[in-house]
DNA sequence: CGGGTTGTTGAACCTTCTCAAGGTTCGTGG
DNA sequence: CCACGAACCTTGAGAAGGTTCAACAACCCG
């Protein structure tokens, strides 16, 4: 199942460019690699579930993360989303010996992780790591406490309109006559975003697109009017 | 307007009890008590205020806190609400050098407060401190999810309940019939903590206290029979 | 005792969900 | 290459849960 170096050896530019590292000694850089375990994950699959031990943390290389709760009555909310380049697992981080929340791949992933032992290790030794690591931590706060003012204050119209556009920045592809979400997104998994049902998400793709705001087919949404999507998300 | 040491010298006992603290030596605890400000509040008013340059390091020594977010529109949501003996403010934590969220006092608050350079200090020669901080800082992002889950999935009643519940948790009194939330809370408070109206809650209230779930006086609510509560917050 | 704050309650209204049914797209195996 | 099942999407009708509007009552403080 868990395959330990996929490649023949990892290449320190992996890391190199990635902020908790960016500040490190090539010969750093080796040993944290010599460390990982490397794996690439497909798509729809947990990299770690709920309540589990806390026995790794992860960077994401490659693809894109959702971070879900299963509520008692099986219903999913989707908490977060990870782009590739950032730390995730990082239970330590926040004082806790399991993860808080399931991670669910989006799409076809790459992971490398290291046991959560050298969480220690990793905060003393290296320069910036725990800076940089408190940083995403801030941000995701931050995330989370927009989320729950959208949640409180805004129309399922505007919080479907917001979730769209954070999602275009976050993970938005440039192609032909707009701006396209680079994972497969279906409208059950926009509405575990937003807190509504896929029958009203449908409703609203609908509408905006007849109005040509967005394209979109099949796990596929494309916004061909970006400004006019931040207008409704103001409401 | 800020007073300085209130109190003549402050003792070391108001902190070696508190958990970022407790690891420490009576002579680490003096000089981290000479180093800090001492202030009371109303009720009522900001300790700090969202965006604000984060400056200065709370610990609540009495009092209730809340953390509110204010929207474009002035509407206020609480994110959280903060008990004696923990610290507030902590921006640095989380790698931001601007508060995320205004903190208002729910009672009169005795807070205690140090400049934002010493956080680093604090970090690096305390044993512990950093340690319980980040449990904290867990503590509340778990919380946060908790609110999120909620938000996402359950109906208003529920909801209220799970916020009745929660305050009885962190800050109830033991009274004579039930247990008292241990400060001044208006409908008004209890609907910007649920994401509802006023009346909404107030029609529940009545509701409620007609079957003998809880008794409520003009900023007072006891709850009578939690079990009920519980019932009604599963749904 | 008067003005401001807090709480109550009814009625109309509206957003969103639920239920239901059918359509489309995709992948797979014959 | 086509048939078939599964996953995904659309749309309508009706119902429900909450909000909004409005008026008034109770309480508190100076």
């Amino acid at each position: 199942m868990l395959q330990k170096k996929v490649l023949p050896r990892l290449d320190e530019s992996l890391l190199t460019h990635l902020p908790p590292f960016s500040r490190l000694e090539r010969r750093q850089i080796r040993t944290i690699l010599d460390q990982a375990t490397s794996r690439r994950y497909d798509q729809g699959v947990a990299i770690f579930d709920e309540g589990a031990q806390a026995d790794r943390f992860y960077m994401l290389l490659d693809g894109y993360v959702r971070v879900v709760r299963i509520t008692p009555t099986g219903e999913q909310v989707t908490s977060l989303h990870i782009p590739a380049g950032q730390l995730l697992g990082i239970a330590k981080a926040i004082g806790r010996d399991s993860y808080p929340a399931t991670a669910l791949t989006a799409t076809e992933s790459i992971v490398l992780s290291w046991p959560t032992r050298l969480w220690e290790t990793f905060v003393r030794e290296y320069d910036g790591f725990a800076t940089e690591t408190y940083k995403t931590l801030g941000h995701r706060v931050g995330e989370m406490n927009t989320r729950i003012v959208e949640l409180a204050t805004q129309q399922v119209e505007q919080r479907v309109a917001n979730a769209l556009l954070r999602l275009i920045n976050q993970t938005g592809r440039k192609v032909e006559g707009g701006i396209e979400i680079d994972f497969p997104i279906t409208r059950q998994d926009l509405s575990e975003l937003t807190a509504t049902t896929l029958h009203t998400v449908s409703r609203l793709l609908s509408g905006w697109e007849k109005r040509g705001l967005v394209e979109s087919k099949r796990k596929r949404i494309k916004v061909t009017n970006p400004h006019a999507l931040v207008v409704l998300s103001q409401g």
